[in-house]
RNA sequence: GGGCGCUUAGCUCAGCUGGUUUAGAGCAUCUGCCUUACAAGCAGAGGGUCGGCGGUUCGAAUCCGUCAGCGCCCACCA
């Protein structure tokens, strides 16, 4: 291990000590800059995140890997800061927390991104060899790669760096290639000529979930499709029929909003069920500007409300064409290129169908003019050459939606071609059940049932992409070895293909599988004495086929099954993700996981929303409304920034992110941070009787907090039974945040929990009163007591705030070299009901100050002004007066008296049904006060006219339980005591 | 076209297996304060009848129906 011994040895120090009058010497403003990369590059040297297996309980995190050339946007935060919350907190549980990182290869991506600067070179993707670009690729994703992970430092992310991965590095490739071997021989793995989608920009085959569909304004054209016997002499309309004719002859409307694959079209398909075209049955049309014939065909398929409910069908470029022309076994026309220019193919289809038929000029239009135009101009210049000729009927405006590509965004071409597909039924199979009965959890819960919809609805997935970034298919093809060596006839296996995790393999296994390959004479190259060689597939796998392992592969459990990391963290606990990559990854990575381990690949799937600005607008580039989480970071510190984040993202909703809840982050870290300058600049007493022996410079490593004992101020002391049952009770409900995944509400729960108990409460409390302009020193006990709370309170913000919480949590007590607050651990013991009944009681006495104050504020009576109060009962029934000195330090009260009538003139209110009163003499303003007072009554009695109305209600009293009918006698009684006592007061004024 | 979700103070959201004193929080707002931890602060205050309508019930923000608006996902209508 290697070790810093700087900061091994001691700690640094605490930053910020210029500039304060006060409060220890330091500045009254926290300044994250200083302490942030102090306290990182510490838990570094300190390898404070690493995690090796041992006998605790696991807790498992394997990061979303970003692009590896990415760099960090606001998802990110959001993304990771959920992750460190996590971990930090079941780390601080006593739990061995593992949170692995590592990037992605992102093929199509990080390819079009290389051939992007390849292109500013002025070199062509398409004049390098494989190898060569390859290069290009690994320099980039070396010059590139890793930045984000740099990014993360800087937030606080508390990943085993240590475990580093990388989708493309050596144990990851081979995991792929294992499994993709492993699949084939399942026969899960197949290889053949479908229909797939197309993107004719990055000249690949993309998975049906890379598709994204957009709405378009286009134009729906009308086509004349003329019948090839122009006025048959059997023409029969029948009933309904819509038919159209012209000087030419008789034709059939074809709706399309793609008239240039018209030059694909083979026949045209109606409705048999259709009165509108009942006179096309049987006949044949000649497709315009073609002048091809082709057959009308019917099939129930055909929508008889859509258009004219003549369909033409382009089996080559739809893909429900593709499926009419299989079942009627049509040709497919293939009449684009791969990058959806116009082939030439088109001239020599056009040749042949003219050839075979002798078709009017009128109807054609030599097709030598489009070859080689791009699809849209085509689109345009066919529309507009077809309405010069009259083959146009009509066009109108049409919304349509186009299906996109994801990545580059262009339409993409359906394209019939030879690929690689996974067969999904068994994989859905076997991960469906588990989602639908909660073994894994899904938060929100919602996205169940669009994780079932899509696997009840699964489609084979198409793995190969034609791209040479990403991992290369392990497939040869066994062919000759050089064009003038002798090849065998009949029965030669040639072409055929053979899956195998290297060439050698491969190699070995065509020998086998195909013995007849030993007869051929040896011929040398790469055959090196055999009679054939082997060709590898060019292609490469879907970057998902390596993300689906990510959980697996990073224990290295494909290579090496059952290896001790993989019993050890695997499954691992969370996953928290976006809802977007639901299918593209969550789903694929419960059937990796359940396919190869027989086991859930995480426990619980955390969902988390889409960061948008506060108006609700997605976060991008062109709107400019995306800020750089760095210069956040370097404005409000990572705290901040992790704060705002947290501060508005529930599970599953959009975050609408606002700079100000950064803003709002930063000040808690400066509240937080002066909490710390006023207790550090206590003076503290010698012990009066130390009672537990030396306390001093001890943590509150047992978390068991006690209340002062022996001679202590009362205010103090009660203060701090009342705050250590206080913190019992935020424990529990903290707890039952992180169990539910509530992260921003315990995240609240800790602020207010620190600003307005520990703070504005406690602190007050037990604060020193100045006696001649000279503060007065603190008893030891009360001020242990406050550094314990202190210290628990640090700890519970640890999570959300880690190097705030670090940096104080040092200077709160002598720590020991390489000791840190990440690996402190938090347990209180379970609040008990006098906790309860002591925090409702205090609840009383905020109430009591808070009025006092108020009465204050109304009278303009300075805070400095001392009061008294008067307290309508018997002093010894009156529970309130356990706190009277907490009472009356909050309040500036000199006496609190138990009275059976109130003074006169004197501002009075009501906690519960206990009256009080603030004595002010002159300064009373009997109108205001009577108004205030009317004001009460009436909205007591209306109150307790409620009450009464269902308690009247014999229904209610009969059918409602015993406990809620007694509730409301109890709010009836309160309410009439409650209205005696004002209108007793209001006599009295 | 199908499915899911949402609509509660100016904003962002809790509450929703119906009943804990005629709805809570944070932010924002208003008033007064530079009070020796913090003006990135302190103290106090105002502000919703829970999208509309109808129903179930002794009782509904909470259950059901319906209408309206918003959002998301899925789908081969050319």
């Amino acid at each position: 291990m290697s070790e810093n011994k700087t900061s091994k040895e001691t700690a640094p120090s605490l930053t910020g000590r210029a500039g304060g009058e006060s409060g220890c010497g330091l500045a009254s403003k926290y300044s994250p800059a200083e302490v942030e990369g102090k306290w990182y590059q510490y838990w570094l040297d300190n390898k404070l995140f690493s995690s090796k297996p041992d006998g605790r309980e696991p807790y498992t995190i394997v990061i979303p890997p970003p692009n590896v050339t990415g760099v960090l946007h606001m998802g990110h935060v959001l993304n990771e800061t959920i992750q460190d919350i996590l971990v930090r907190h079941a780390r601080m549980e006593g739990k061995n927390a593992c949170w692995v990182p590592g990037t992605d290869h992102a093929s199509i991506a990080t390819e079009a991104k290389v051939v992007n600067r390849l292109a500013e070179q002025g070199i062509k993707k398409a004049d390098l060899t494989r190898e060569e670009f390859l290069k290009h690729a690994w320099a980039w994703t070396e010059e590139h790669g890793g930045i984000i992970l740099k990014q993360l430092r800087k937030l606080g992310c508390s990943c085993d760096w240590d475990r580093t991965a990388f989708t493309m590095d050596g144990p990851r490739s081979e995991s792929v290639i294992k499994v993709f071997v492993d699949l084939y021989r399942k026969g899960l793995i197949y290889r053949g000529v479908r229909m797939v989608n197309w993107d004719p920009k990055a000249l690949t085959a993309l998975s049906d979930e890379e598709v994204v569909y957009k709405e378009e304004h286009t134009k729906l054209y009308y086509m004349k499709y003329y019948l090839a016997e122009r006025v048959p002499s059997d023409f029969v309309a029948g009933e309904g029929a819509v038919v159209h004719k012209d000087e030419k002859g008789y034709y059939a409307v074809v709706a399309t909003t793609r008239p240039e694959t018209i030059m694909g079209d083979v026949a045209m398909c109606i409705n048999p069920n259709d009165p509108k075209n009942q006179w096309l049955k049987g006949k044949k049309v000649i497709v315009p500007v073609v002048g091809r014939v082709i057959p009308v065909i019917e099939d129930e398929y055909v929508d008889i409300e859509f258009g004219t409910g003549c369909l033409k069908v382009t089996p080559a470029h739809d893909v429900n064409d593709y499926m009419l022309g299989e079942k009627y076994n049509l040709e497919a026309i293939d009449i684009f290129n791969d990058d959806a220019t116009l082939s030439d193919r088109i001239v020599a289809a056009q040749q042949a169908a003219l050839a075979a038929n002798s078709v009017s000029d009128d109807f054609v239009i030599g097709l030598e003019r489009y070859v080689g135009t791009e699809r849209f101009a085509c689109r345009k210049q066919i529309a507009e050459d077809m309405v010069a000729a009259g083959l146009m009927e009509k066009i109108e405006d049409y919304d349509n939606k186009i299906g996109c590509s994801e990545r580059t965004g262009v339409p993409i071409e359906p394209k019939l071609s030879m690929q690689w597909f996974l067969k999904m039924q068994h994989m859905a199979d076997i991960s469906l059940s588990p989602v639908m009965n909660d073994d894994i959890q899904f938060y929100p819960a919602k996205y169940k049932n669009t994780y079932r919809h899509w696997l009840e609805n699964i489609k084979d997935w198409c793995i190969s992409r034609q791209l040479w970034w990403g991992h290369r298919i392990p497939a040869w093809y066994i062919d000759q070895p050089l064009s003038n060596s002798p090849r065998g006839g009949e029965g030669f296996p040639w072409g055929k293909v053979i899956v195998a995790e290297n060439e050698e393999e491969a190699y070995k296994l065509a020998l086998e599988t195909y013995p007849i390959l030993k007869t051929l004479p040896p011929t040398g190259g790469a055959g090196e004495g055999l009679g054939f060689t082997l060709k590898q597939d060019e292609d490469a796998l879907d970057t998902w086929f390596s993300s689906w392992l990510w959980p697996i592969s990073l224990f290295d459990g494909i290579r090496h099954p059952g290896n001790e990391e993989m019993k050890y963290y695997y499954p691992t606990a969370d996953l928290v993700t976006g809802p977007d990559i639901i299918f593209f990854w969550v789903a694929r990575m419960i059937m990796a996981g359940y396919e190869y381990e027989g086991k859930m690949p995480f426990r619980h799937v955390y969902f988390t929303g889409i960061v948008r600005d506060k108006l609700g607008r997605k976060m991008s580039k062109s709107l400019g409304n995306s800020p750089d989480p760095l210069d956040l970071i370097e404005r409000f510190g990572a705290d901040g920034v992790r704060m705002g984040m947290m501060l508005s993202a529930p599970a599953g909703n959009d975050i609408l992110f606002d700079e100000a809840l950064c803003e709002q982050g930063r000040n808690f870290n400066n509240k937080i941070w002066n909490a710390f300058r006023l207790v550090k600049g206590w003076e503290v007493t010698a012990p009066l009787s130390s009672p537990e022996g030396d306390t001093d410079a001890k943590s509150a490593a047992n978390n068991t907090i006690e209340a002062p004992s022996g001679a202590v101020e009362g205010a103090s002391a009660l203060a701090t039974q009342w705050f250590a049952a206080k913190l019992r009770l935020a424990a529990e409900e903290l707890a039952d945040d992180f169990s539910k995944y509530r992260l921003s509400e315990a995240l609240m729960t800790v602020y207010k929990l620190f600003w307005d108990e520990f703070s504005s409460w406690y602190l007050e409390m037990v604060k020193p009163a100045y006696i001649d302009g000279k503060p007065q020193p603190v008893d030891r006990a009360t001020y242990d007591a406050t550094l314990q709370f202190f210290e628990v309170l640090l700890k519970m913000l640890h999570p959300f705030m880690p190097f705030i919480t670090e940096e104080l949590w040092q200077a709160l007590y002598d720590r020991q070299p390489g000791e840190s607050i990440m690996r402190a651990e938090l347990h209180l013991p379970a609040a008990t009901d006098a906790d309860r009944q002591l925090c409702a009681d205090f609840e009383a006495v905020k109430e009591v100050v808070t009025s006092i104050r108020a009465v204050r504020s109304q009278k303009n009576i300075a805070p400095r002004e001392p009061l008294t109060l008067e307290i309508v009962g018997k002093k010894e029934e009156l529970a309130i007066f356990n706190f009277e000195s907490s009472i009356k330090k909050m309040a500036n009260l000199s006496a609190i008296n138990a009275v059976t009538e109130k003074s006169n003139g004197s501002a009075s209110f009501l906690v519960g049904t206990t009256e009080y009163a603030v004595p002010l003499g002159d300064l009373i303003d009997l109108d205001a006060e009577r108004k205030k007072l009317e004001g009460e009554l009436q909205h007591l009695e209306g109150f307790l006219a409620n009450v009464e109305k269902k308690l009247q209600n014999e229904r209610f009293v009969q059918n409602a339980p015993a406990a809620v009918v007694d509730m409301e006698r109890k709010k009836q009684a309160d309410a009439q005591q409650k209205i005696a006592a004002l209108r007793d007061t209001l006599a009295n004024l």
